[in-house]
DNA sequence: ACAGTTTCCCGTAAATGC
DNA sequence: TGCATTTACGGGAAACTG
């Protein structure tokens, strides 16, 4: 019958943002014959909530009636496209709020109804349709949290609509959510996860069960717990990288320079025989949303030590570029000329010829000023190495690109929900 | 009788943004003896606005009605506190805006007015009185030119409404100007500028007029005309400075380590015979909120240049505090080890005496990784000097502070206009 | 007291109006 | 078309609220 929500949150559909614009379209998939008046549709938000059972009761501001309209391309449907919608918390309902409290707010989840009554042949016709489950949120700081649920949701059910999922949310096999994760990082930063990215987040998620593809994830686990000894959850964390990499890294991220999710055993097998000076890109794990380099450094006596550099956030990335820092990054030891520590990228491309092209030279011709630039400085005093070395999986070529998108398409499709026509139809 | 209007605006009262909270305060100044009943008070905003004269006009959104309290503390005043007003505009009132449209948004002046009715010994007795001019804005890029508009007012006329004071507004003296000037600069960032920065800005805005201190500035060349050559007004510039100050030099400004105010012929001539290293800090002229230092450098030949690093603005300083910058700013020449050439600060203060409380230590120690810090860094390749020597008064002591304080008071005293009152006992 | 959640509002970017 | 002005909303922080 119609085809629903579709919120303008830009990639991330089925979260509302309340006082921010949203836009809607509703579809007819059936052809009326003879309609000779203006067939008015209705949105409403939550329509048939069961009483006492959500905890935030929200409506919308905004007109919520609208004229169906031919479709400018092709067919002839009649569609209705309402823009310009904004959601309001009902405040004080009665008292108290509903909800039993288990749940937090990125775990409610909410619905677009929308209604048409017309007549045909003396027949009259009520029709009706609604969205998927939506979350509604208050402040862009819980679209992490939203968008974790959008994913499990669609992820793991093919049900249109059951508002109750995260009262007792089932698992998800780690086949399952490590596609899903490659496909986040393929939509939102143009490339997904190769084999060893995804085998670390594995092992980091479920510890040695990861090799067992079959094995389950929790709800929990995934997001609402946090890691073992950090402040914050899997997906928290995950998440802040997928955000880093999109406004700081995405030429590097894009053009695969970043091995990125390596265990500190691992990138010590991978780094122990290289020559002086190779290095890896990697994300921080005991920080949200930092990417280091570690490189390899042989003292006087031969011996190999890795050094890593205190990871760059987004603060420091926005003053300079990702590019520029490995350009320019210096090493004072002891007062000793400084010196880039930085000479091949693992295994072993010459640093300008990785990232040549992505150098910014930022030197303004602002006469008569001399230009100035920001460069990244470490003081060595003494040497510092990383931890010891674990066994891991050695490396294998990544996923295709090709797989992403079967993925991709996939989901799309169960987050358009095509289903509900089909039923409505039978009306 | 009443006194009227203090916008939230924190440090800029009068001015109000469009669907922004603000608060405003009533007091009735006479006692009255035997008031049994709740005394309330009504707000309305531009409520004998001349028709036709007011280009935009706006209303209170939220509750405008309170009723009168006796005051916390003392005298037993009754007074009232409007909390959480907030302005809309009133859109298509009929048909297009009235105003000719030669006078900016920020020119255009408003009022609140307040009303009461209560009844003594058999009479009714109306109360009723205004705020002074307020400017109404609508996003806080239009601050500067508001802020500028209320201080011109407050500066040349002691009349409570002049609503049409923009129309043809009158001239300020210079001397009038740099007291204002001066008294922002206390006001809003600790220190008032002393003579010699004055003198620089009377010139700017003046030419050589400025020595002469009742030579007069229209409102158009403080405010609304470019200065020459540049694609801005000389308070938009200053303005930029101000809020430069404000959020990152605060500390360094108050120390007075920064002369800020020099023009590039005053400079040469005072760091002409100074010792190499020999530096002092300066405000960018051709950029808005940008600060640089100009040092004292002699080449091999014994021949002295200055030296201007392209000027830090507050992008490059929240990714940098300025105060580390000096410490660390180092210049290469041709591949040369870097130095940093900033040793004195004018006259001659070494620079770790004047600037070592204010560096920030900020190597985190974040074991395993190994700190960095970022390092602004000039190249050099060929010697750049700054422009040739003009003639220039010589430096003298600042303004004492109590002459601001003054100032302070006496403007402060105007903008609350507490001559409304008297008006109304003779009701 | 506190954590989860919402509100507030600056500052940038985009949209709108003139 | 270009400039003046408003709207939109992300993001950090403060305020709220059980």
């Amino acid at each position: 019958e119609k085809q629903p929500c579709m919120p303008t949150h830009p990639q991330k559909p089925l979260i509302i943002k309340t006082g921010v614009q949203f836009t809607t379209k509703v579809r007819l998939l059936v052809k009326l014959p003879e309609v000779d008046y203006q067939l008015k549709v209705k949105t409403t938000f939550d329509k048939d909530l069961p009483p006492g059972r959500v905890s935030r009761q929200f409506f919308i501001l905004t007109n919520n009636t609208k004229v169906m309209d031919i479709e400018d391309y092709s067919n002839g449907c009649l569609s209705v496209e309402f823009r310009h919608l904004q959601l309001k918390e009902k405040k004080y309902i009665n008292g108290t709020k509903g909800n039993e409290g288990l749940l937090s707010v990125t775990e409610e989840l909410h619905s677009l109804s929308f209604e048409a009554c017309f007549t045909v042949q003396g027949l009259t016709i009520d029709l009706e349709t609604c969205s998927l489950p939506l979350v509604v949120i208050s402040n862009v700081s819980q679209l992490p949290g939203g968008w974790a649920s959008v994913m499990w949701y669609n992820l793991l059910t093919d049900e249109p609509r059951n508002m109750a999922f995260f009262g007792n949310p089932p698992r998800a096999t780690w086949s399952q959510l490590s596609e899903v994760l490659s496909w986040q990082f393929s939509t939102f930063a143009g490339r997904g996860l190769n084999k060893e990215q995804l085998s670390m987040l594995g092992e980091k998620l479920l510890g040695q069960h990861a090799s067992c593809s079959d094995y389950q994830v929790s709800w929990s686990k995934f997001c609402k717990e946090n890691i073992l000894g950090k402040p914050f959850s899997f997906w928290m964390w995950l998440d802040s990288i997928l955000e880093l990499i999109k406004k700081h890294l995405l030429p590097v991220w894009n053009e695969n320079y970043i091995m990125g999710f390596v265990s500190k055993e691992m990138e010590r097998i991978l780094l122990k025989d290289k020559e002086q000076g190779t290095f890896l890109l990697r994300f921080s794990e005991s920080h949200l949303g930092g990417i280091t380099f570690t490189w390899v450094q042989h003292n006087e006596n031969g011996e190999m030590s890795l050094n890593s550099v205190e990871p760059y956030t987004k603060n420091r990335l926005s003053a300079l570029p990702f590019a520029d820092i490995i350009r320019d990054y210096k090493v004072i030891s002891d007062g000793v000329v400084p010196e880039n520590p930085l000479k091949f990228l693992y295994p072993k491309i010459p640093k300008d010829e990785a990232f040549g092209r992505l150098y910014n030279s930022q030197p303004s011709k602002v006469h008569p000023y001399i230009p100035s630039i920001l460069i990244p400085i470490s003081e060595l005093r003494s040497n510092v190495s990383t931890s010891s070395p674990v066994s891991c999986q050695s490396p294998e070529p990544p996923m295709t690109p090709g797989e992403f998108d079967m993925l991709n398409e996939q989901l799309c499709f169960s987050m358009e929900t095509m289903a509900q026509w089909l039923e409505l139809l039978k009306l």
